[in-house]
DNA sequence: CTTGACCCTGTAGTATACTTCAGGGTTTAG
DNA sequence: CTAAACCCTGAAGTATACTACAGGGTCAAG
């Protein structure tokens, strides 16, 4: 198979070749063999790490907890059980986080509702909220 | 009444002495006056200010947002419709981030289901998933 | 053989909301 | 009067995930 330049690369996976340097930079890429003149040459499988790094984000993962991942794929006596640790945890995290967007939704709906029919500034309940005790 | 210190409305609003210059630097703190030795001199009013901040940062808006925010109460003409706008598009941005969040965390539980009673990683679903076209 | 498209490195910039640091003056308690 | 506690400015650092830029080499088409 032949091997791809890092612009190929960036075309099959839709992510720009900054990115793919910024990645290799990170560790979430090995780094590739290199032509003479010192341009990288991409094996076909970078295709799919590269994909697997988008999903994860796509799913929540940051890029360090996505480099965790990938090792883990690479320790020998690693076990499925250590990713679903990691997914069950970020669903922890995810829930955490939609809880206090909902907290902050239903207050901020609360004080909007009391401001309906209202049209003196001096006196908007929204404000009064904020700046009440 | 005597005007405060810097470090007196620090203790006062649980805001650090260095966050205060910084929200003054950014503008939604007005300069207050100086001693002669160029130290600040804060009016009571000043609390209400900072924990206005702090209770509009709590509620989802960013510091451009609450400047805003501010500013409305500035202006001669505006109204409490102003200030009801801005939250309702904020409630728009909350519930699109809810739903964002609640698509990830769908996703990574089904995938961690279909991990459950699994324990060979070469073959791990959640792993497969994120490769998998 | 030249022009444009592509590749390289290293550094700096973006956005957000601060925090930390260096270097130095002021105020207050003992 | 001195030492601790507090204040000042301006610049740089933190975290995240890139993006952009400067300055320069390489490759393929016509």
């Amino acid at each position: 198979m032949i091997p791809m330049t890092i612009g190929q690369v960036a075309k099959e996976t839709g992510v720009r070749v900054e990115t793919i340097r910024f990645y290799e930079k990170e560790g979430l890429i090995k780094e590739p063999e290199r032509t003479p003149s010192g341009y990288r040459q991409y094996p076909a499988e970078i295709i799919q790490r590269v994909l697997f790094i988008q999903r994860a984000k796509a799913i929540g993962f940051t890029l360090k907890e996505i480099n965790d991942l990938l090792s883990i794929q690479e320790k020998p006596n690693a076990c499925c059980g250590d990713v679903v640790e990691r997914a069950a945890s970020k669903v922890e995290q995810i829930e955490a986080k939609i809880c206090e967007l909902q907290r902050m939704k239903d207050t901020l709906q609360e004080l909007t509702q009391q401001c309906v029919s209202h049209s003196q500034l001096d006196d908007c309940p929204l404000l009064d909220a904020l700046y009440a005790d």
